[in-house]
DNA sequence: GAGAAATCGTGTACAAATAACACGATTTAC
DNA sequence: GTAAATCGTGTTATTTGTACACGATTTCTC
């Protein structure tokens, strides 16, 4: 069998994450400020480049803890983005994921050593590359995702809120939902499980604090509401 | 400026073609009976090598003029796939797109000289390395995307019946849907217009034929209906 | 070519989901 | 301590979805 195809156009393969977070306010992304070249000073996504002897998506998730120090958590692939030009050094197909993280589960220390902050959406400086426009279409394959399938609970703390819940996806939507149909909405899919308990330290005690019912998250992923605003 | 990254890691990109079509009755693929190397004798996809100074997409399109002859095609990216060793020669990250087409417009005589033939979904060999995992995500997105939004013209000749369409759907969804339901759903969207005519040597003539209102069909590409089956 | 079977278009009635709005109780802000 | 804001539950009207009926036309069968 033979060994190599007879080619002379091999290519480096990067990775970019989009890294979701919700903050009870705004939707965040995690950006880096790059403090290396190329295009050092300027704002980007972490990335990082494939190894020959590894898998995209462990590359992915490699990247993903190197600067989060998360594990297991909700990656997806977006796309490969591949225009000739799109890196300027040199030819680079990238391989973009996004991945949605409890924004205080992060190590703080490891997001402080690599530049990189926390910037909501609609405050987002101009990225290189094509980052932009990675990033916009991560936040349309979310609102895509979201509509049909519980993954918002990612982006929460284990115990949350309905409000909590609503405000996240009031951000992921740029929209604002009635209060009590989405109330009544979310209850009826039956995925929360009421804990009794409210937050004792938190900012508000009003609410009751639900979990999610993991054994039907499991089971009902793929059957889930539709939320949808018009995106 | 860097002229190349410090990295000996390149590798290979290929592209690998998931072309859909429908003949009237069933939603269909068109495979490569290979008479090369490597794998000869199997089943896969139509795909190629990317070449250094062309993007991706347009060396997708080149791979699907090459087998179909068709330019200004439904064609959108699925995801890379990038599994270290799902191409035994060498590795390869290959990036897959799907087509939708209509089956009677493809160059007959294309297909025949690259050994390509339209195979029912239903009835689909298996394939080599992932390509299977391919024609399955592929048909999963299209079953995404066409619930969502009016794709499925795409699949169809500039003229067709309600029927048709119909059995189009239920073609892509494997379900069957209630005939005077479906058409009134239809109907509403207002994307139709009734040619008045009817289909003269076709094998039915009951039905009347209907065109896309192309300046409608962009305008609201992204306010379509709610389909979808349970998938 | 005549009668039977299948298909097409339109119509109606009922059920379910969505949207809009009201109220009392609790918590927070001043 | 009082006013304003938030939370949970409830009710109603409208829209959308589902199930089934009928007559007209076309196709099939002999």
């Amino acid at each position: 069998m033979l060994q190599q195809y007879p080619h002379d156009n091999r290519v480096l393969v990067a990775t970019d994450c989009i890294i979701f977070g919700f903050d009870g306010e705004d939707l965040k992304v995690l950006l880096i400020k790059r403090n290396f070249e190329p295009e050092k000073g300027k704002w980007s996504l972490m990335g990082g480049f494939m190894n020959v002897n590894e898998d995209l998506e462990v590359g992915a998730k490699r990247i993903l803890h190197e600067l989060t120090g998360l594990e297991n958590v909700y990656m997806e692939q977006l796309q490969a983005f591949g225009e000739v030009s799109r890196d300027p050094v040199e030819r680079t197909v990238s391989v973009s994921f996004y991945a949605l993280i409890n924004i205080h589960d992060h190590d703080a220390e490891l997001a402080r050593a690599n530049n990189a902050y926390w910037v909501s959406l609609d405050k987002k400086p101009s990225l290189i590359f094509d980052h932009d426009r990675m990033v916009t279409m991560a936040l349309q394959r979310l609102r895509y995702k979201a509509a049909l399938h519980p993954i918002g609970f990612e982006l929460l703390p284990e115990k949350f809120t309905i409000p909590q819940l609503q405000r996240l996806y009031e951000a992921i939507y740029s929209n604002s939902f009635d209060r009590r149909n989405f109330s009544r909405k979310i209850l009826s899919t039956k995925l929360l499980i009421d804990t009794g308990e409210k937050n004792e330290q938190g900012i508000t005690k009003k609410a009751v604090l639900y979990r999610l019912d993991q054994e039907r998250y499991q089971r009902q992923f793929n059957a889930f509401l539709n939320f949808i605003a018009d995106f």
